[in-house]
DNA sequence: AGTGCGGTATGCGAAGTGGGCATGGCGGCC
DNA sequence: GGCCGCCATGCCCACTTCGCATACCGCACT
């Protein structure tokens, strides 16, 4: 905390109070004494202020106080505009610290919507209503882009291996979680009931992809192991991989983050760890910048998510 | 005029300026440049700014210029409100001068707003449409009184004799006309066609009167004239009181202001002006108070419609 | 009428504010 | 690896602005 900080130093807004003041009391003295100056400090300042706005007297000085004249009777009701203004300027500044105001913006990547991310904003909002969350979806690399631009103040990644793209130097990584793979098998399928299986023992199966291509989809890990998995059909979206599956046109690949959404028959086995190591899921935040104070908290929301 | 006033001077709201002009160009150098400042300057000023707010920072110091913070963020649109307020300030202000904009709050008395005071806000407002007239009625001391305690800017009011009530040296009489005293017949009456007529020969005449006791009204003239007049009927109202001359009830006293609004099978006949003095109309301003600029164009107006 | 009492204006001196100048530190970029 | 661009900071100086004391003015009361 800033030592002593009792009495906010005005933002050199001095003139506004202290026309307020006089309006109010109607005279330079009384004004004078509610502020804890003299009375001449109170003349000057108001001179100014009318010097300052062409030479117009704001009061007219009569032998028992001062008057608004026309000219501050219309600088008046702009004056308490002002400080209002400003008043809820600090409030809200004040809002953002207490975790009772303010926008956190963060993106996640698809999967991570799946139960991470809503969980985690459940227990968020109910511990602090009053923040603004704002979500965008993307993949890991938009996402670290649009935080090193300024335009995220957090971002929900994953990596591959370890290995993040772009500068990670540049990124402050919050290690969420390592995520298992999932193999979803229609039923009836052979390899049901195995504990786990190895991917070279998929090479034969017909594949359903999210994309028709293996990079940057979780098939490339059986690029790595030496074998180029059949595509029978391409599919983007989730729930309809899960019906062709269902339907017995091919098996897929499902990260753990996705597996409690899983229709009921489809049957999830477990990939073995050396074959995929894990996916690492990071809350990235840009280093060298300050954080909004709700990042913290919401780290924290992020890992009880995690943890249920 | 105010000599050399080229740029106004900033109302000591230096610290809006440098946060806008920072936050637009994302760099102290260059919002030093626009502001023909130095960079250590506005370093400074944007230190000082945040120390103020708390020693919360506004902005991330970045290799590259400086980017906002999410209470910095926070801030921008209250800035930005706050010197678009301030600006509309002094446009208003401005506007007080140029006779475009603000307001002239005036008083008259009755009798005045039959002509004169109509027309007057006609010739005003086709000159000036953007000023706001406000007008309300009363009697001359009431008028004088809300001058003086500043609720009104200007007031028409009239004096029987020269005598005005209440301390005569706390305003300032600008004269606009003597007005002449009529009297006011039904038709067929003996007198009519007269060029004039003295009050006694008016002592036995039935009288209509706004009030049932002289003071304060025309009548009182009629006392000093050693009589009485027979109040026959009291109507306040000046189209009642009319109604009771035309049809042969009796006779009423018709100020000058009036007598154009007279219904045609009405005569009038002046009064012998030194039967009754003429009263004399004033637009008075309070003496020592600084009048709105458009006082001056709206006497001009008072003038040309009483002329006219 | 004189005097005292509130009220504002102003000369003077001193302290604080705030900008300029020069310099230092730090991180990209050629 | 050296250069360049950007921000931070120590130092100085000028201007601002406060407090103090005093002048001035109008009103009220004696």
């Amino acid at each position: 905390m800033t030592p002593s900080r009792t009495a906010p130093p005005d933002l050199s807004t001095v003139w506004l109070r202290v026309f307020l003041d006089v309006s109010r009391h109607g005279s330079f003295t009384v004004a004078a004494r509610d502020l804890g100056w003299t009375q001449s400090a109170v003349s000057r300042q108001i001179s100014s202020l009318e010097a300052a706005l062409g030479g117009v007297p704001l009061f007219d000085r009569l032998p028992r106080g001062v008057r608004l004249t026309a000219h501050g009777r219309t600088l008046l009701p702009h004056a308490e505009a002002t400080v209002a203004r400003l008043h809820t300027m600090r409030r809200e500044l004040a809002a953002l610290d207490d975790l009772t105001g303010g926008t956190l913006r963060f993106g996640a990547f698809a999967t991570a919507d799946a139960a991470l991310v809503p969980r985690a904003i459940a227990a968020f909002r109910a511990r602090h209503p009053g923040v603004t969350l704002t979500r965008e979806e993307g993949l890991t690399p938009r996402l670290l882009a649009r935080l090193g631009d300024g335009d995220l103040d957090l971002a929900i990644v994953s990596s591959t291996g370890g290995a993040l793209s772009g500068d990670v130097e540049a990124y402050e990584l919050h290690h969420l979680l390592d995520e298992a793979l999932y193999v979803a098998l229609p039923p009836g399928h052979p390899l049901t009931g195995r504990a786990s299986v190895h991917l070279t023992q998929l090479a034969d199966e017909d594949w359903v992809s999210g994309g028709a291509h293996a990079e940057g989809t979780l098939l490339e890990e059986a690029h790595r192991h030496g074998f180029r998995p059949r595509v029978a059909h391409v599919v983007a979206e989730w729930t309809a991989k899960q019906g062709y599956v269902a339907a017995g046109l091919g098996v897929t690949l499902v990260p753990a983050l996705a597996a409690e959404s899983v229709r009921p028959d489809i049957t999830l086995v477990r990939v073995h760890d050396e074959d995929a190591p894990p996916r690492t899921v990071y809350a990235a935040t840009a280093r060298g910048r300050t954080a909004p104070p709700a990042v913290g908290p919401f780290l924290e929301a992020l890992r009880a998510a995690q943890a249920a």
